[in-house]
DNA sequence: CATAGAACCTGTATGC
DNA sequence: TGCATACAGGTTCTAT
């Protein structure tokens, strides 16, 4: 569910309720929720120690924890949230789907709910970034946690090198939108941004990434940019009760959603009605007229179909 | 190595 | 009302 922009409006809730803060303990509810965990002992070592930041990149968070070689990571999956309980909130009142709990020095607490189970937490050591430049939202730090040193930076990251990107991406004969959900590529970008990015952009979702070229790729990215920025200041979208924010309100993109999940609503730059297909086995949304492939992608298509 | 599809879960909406 | 099926904001494993 969360991809950056409800990420980005999770964390800065973390990190105006947790940053400076001791955390006391790390309570586990489920087994599951730890399952990427190797040493279950490494939650226990992550105890009283004082939250420095709360870092993000993409959609993985992280608090950095004051003399400790390992962050606590959370990746909230398809239906994770963090809420912050205070008082008898804290206490411990059972709340349905709860995965873990962050208690803290101040007898508040964070709670990870997470309905469909996808989302994990971990003790995760630090490692340099390959760079040697923070690693990403909310941290000056330049280490990453290893569960999270597998994906690229994302959009909103002043240090991504969009053209290192785009020239990469070029290299690949995937669908756009496909390679736009590949985390390897730039990271952050889910199903729902990646539509906006593709209407955005005029681009159909199944055109091959190694058909646009460079400079479009790059300006794809751009775009990929441009769309979460205006997300992130509406605090994210919120299609049901599943995503919300620290304190459980809901966020406001949903009504800015150009094509994702505007079936039969008419495109808003001319008027056609938007359709839904599946691409990479992701329900898409897309305008047929403003996201048809141009004569020379058709053409393009068309040798290389002949080829077979 | 690159790529595509299945698998992992729970809940809700839809159709018969 | 009951039941079966499809689908949902993500990532990771497996097969080709």
């Amino acid at each position: 569910m969360p991809e950056l922009p409800e990420v980005e409006t999770i964390r800065r809730g973390v990190e105006r309720h947790l940053r400076g803060r001791v955390l006391d303990h790390v309570e586990l509810h489920t087994a599951r929720v730890a399952r990427r965990e190797t040493d279950l002992g490494a939650f226990a070592r992550l105890g009283g120690r004082r939250i420095l930041d709360v870092a993000r990149r993409g959609k993985f968070l992280w608090m950095v924890l004051e003399g400790s070689d390992a962050a606590l990571v959370i990746h909230l999956g398809m239906s994770g949230q963090l809420l912050h309980r205070t008082g008898a909130g804290a206490a411990g009142e059972p709340v349905r789907h709860a995965a873990a709990t962050f208690h803290l020095d101040d007898d508040a607490a964070l709670v990870f709910v997470d309905q469909r189970t996808f989302g994990y937490v971990s003790a995760s050591l630090l490692s340099p970034t390959p760079d040697g430049l923070p690693a990403g939202a909310g941290t000056e730090i330049a280490l990453i946690p290893l569960v999270a040193a597998h994906i690229a930076r994302d959009p909103l990251d002043p240090y991504l090198d969009a053209g290192a990107a785009s020239e990469r991406m070029s290299r690949t004969s995937s669908a756009i939108k496909r390679v736009l959900l590949d985390q390897r590529y730039v990271s952050g970008i889910g199903n729902i941004y990646a539509d906006e990015t593709l209407w955005a952009s005029r681009l159909h979702p199944e055109i091959p990434a190694s058909m646009l070229g460079v400079e479009r790729l790059a300006g794809v990215i751009g775009a990929a940019a441009e769309v979460m920025r205006s997300a992130v200041a509406a605090g994210g979208t919120s299609f049901d009760a599943l995503y919300v924010d620290v304190e459980g309100g809901a966020g406001y993109f949903g009504r800015e959603l150009a094509v994702y999940g505007q079936l039969g609503q008419p495109c808003r730059r001319c008027g056609t009605l938007v359709e839904k297909g599946v691409v990479g086995g992701r329900g898409t949304y897309a305008c047929p007229t403003c996201q048809a492939w141009s004569a020379a992608e058709t053409q393009h298509r068309d040798m290389n179909w002949q080829d077979w």
